[in-house]
DNA sequence: AATATACGTGCAACAATAGTGCATTGGACT
DNA sequence: AGTCCAATGCACTATTGTTGCACGTATATT
């Protein structure tokens, strides 16, 4: 079991106290949360500082992105060993329309789909939305 | 064949020039686009009426929304007789990383996906990224 | 240890996107 | 024609995304 300090930094990036917060309070909670949610969790750190955080988890492949539709992107902590690779590791995510939550299936993967010929598929975003299990 | 005019009537709202221009706009590619796109194609328009036709649009059944991931929604005309249910209608889009354009491919359905007991799935989107049959 | 360097954070400002309220226009209907 | 209601446009506000710069702190170099 790895730390939290050493999971930030076999990913290469420095360990920083914001960082930690950051990280935590993304581990605390099974959803998707969007930057202006951590801002006002923590009412003491710059936007900037949070969007670029955020930024550096991305690139690292310590978060992944979603976009479910509301405005505004949301954010959630990757699997300890996940690559973001289309075939073994993109699940679905749930949007609930009553309770607005995002939820991360990661046990879900995404199926494998054909395209056209002529087109590559490195990625996958796929939002199923309707109601989730403590609305229905 | 149904008229642009008489589709819009049946769907349950009034034809305005306004409405058959932005229809047509759309009609004419294949690509989704955002809401400046369209306004920037007809420069004497509000952008409240645009954000509204397309609102009203998409309430209609006449367009359906895509989030790509890059910032801003973009829209696409949905087919004569879809009604955008998950099991027959909901079809696929692949968004090209080099272009940036995002395509509906229609023909592509998304395929059936469990979800976990309590949830209760009602509408998917599915997003596909990578390079496009144009830039390949 | 002293210094140089690179990185992280916060502030300020800006840009793009969303959304609302209100006055006016214009078509549909009697 | 006159009434009514939907559609449009204008002005304004809110939210989200983004960049440049200054400052401080951690890291590397000697």
């Amino acid at each position: 079991m790895q730390t939290i300090e050493q999971h930030i930094t076999t990913k290469g990036i420095r360990v920083t106290a914001m960082r930690l917060l950051i990280y935590k309070f993304l581990a605390e909670r099974s959803n998707a949360v969007t930057l202006s949610d951590i801002e006002k969790a923590f009412d003491k750190v710059d936007r900037t500082t949070l969007y670029r955080t955020i930024k550096t988890f991305e690139d690292k492949g310590i978060v992944h992105q979603i976009n479910e539709g509301s405005t505004g992107t949301k954010y959630a902590l990757c699997k300890t060993n996940c690559k973001c690779e289309l075939e073994t590791d993109l699940h679905l995510h749930f949007h609930c329309n009553n309770c607005e939550e995002t939820i991360c299936l990661t046990d879900y993967k995404i199926p494998k789909v054909e395209v056209p010929d002529g087109f590559i598929a490195e990625n996958a975003n796929l939002v199923l939305k309707g109601i989730c299990n403590k609305c229905s």
